[in-house]
DNA sequence: TCCATAACTTACTTTGAAGTGCGTCCCTTA
DNA sequence: TAAGGGACGCACTTCAAAGTAAGTTATGGA
């Protein structure tokens, strides 16, 4: 890994840079969602059904700070509101497929983990 | 990304299953000071002088349970534990670099990722 | 007149991860 | 006799993230 330069203590594990940015509980799910399109707050709402206005706003705004979503308003009553994803999101895409690669193996396993690692580990 | 086939709500997002297992406050830096050498339990102590005994030793037996880690203990007294990365645990390692990475460049950028996004986003 | 709509806030409660402090086990050396 | 490792386990507290429920805004249409 890169970030061997300073000390560990000194600046934060880049991991968890991302980790930070994607661990919202909604927020993998939510850019999702944006890979292939724009969509409205009420369309994100109903592609996710369980998610409360509360989080999917929430995390939306979040995205947003991080520049990963970019938001557009349409000043019509009543408001429309569209969600993208940004170009410099875009940037986390492979980052998100390696992530999802593992994590699909790691998951797909019959749900135990442990057994997968012996037989890899032999 | 690879899970478009089943519904979305189905099956967890692979995405979240890697956070899942990276998610712990400590566990990319214990696996970090696991990636060169095998670490006793009070190396990995000294290592990273924030975490409380409690918190290095319940996030080493999750990974343990997840199949990253390799436990070896020896029966001496005093008792003397030394954990590994499995080979199971080298595959997330690309992943892990992936994510360093991308980490470093959204974290480096002045702290401020907003106005990193708007450079590149034009 | 008044209700429906889209996209949210705000106030409050719940959940769970993380942190604190101390006990423990067994043997060795002073 | 007693202190001192090494690697924890346990009970408790703390605090941020997530969830619940209700209110807000402004207006075009019945």
């Amino acid at each position: 890994m890169a970030a061997a330069n300073a000390t560990t203590e000194e600046r934060k594990c880049p991991i968890e840079t991302v980790i930070h940015v994607l661990g919202g509980k909604w927020k993998p799910t939510i850019l999702w969602h944006l890979l292939d399109a724009t969509r409205r707050f009420s369309e994100l709402e109903k592609m996710i059904p369980e998610i409360t206005q509360k989080m999917l706003a929430q995390h939306l705004r979040e995205l947003e700070a991080d520049g990963l979503v970019v938001r557009t308003v349409y000043p019509t009553v009543p408001p429309k509101v569209e969600y993208a994803l940004s170009e410099y999101g875009i940037t986390l895409v492979p980052v998100m497929q390696a992530m999802c690669n593992w994590g699909e193996v790691h998951q797909t396993s019959a749900w135990k983990p442990t057994e997968v690692a012996r037989a890899i580990n032999g």
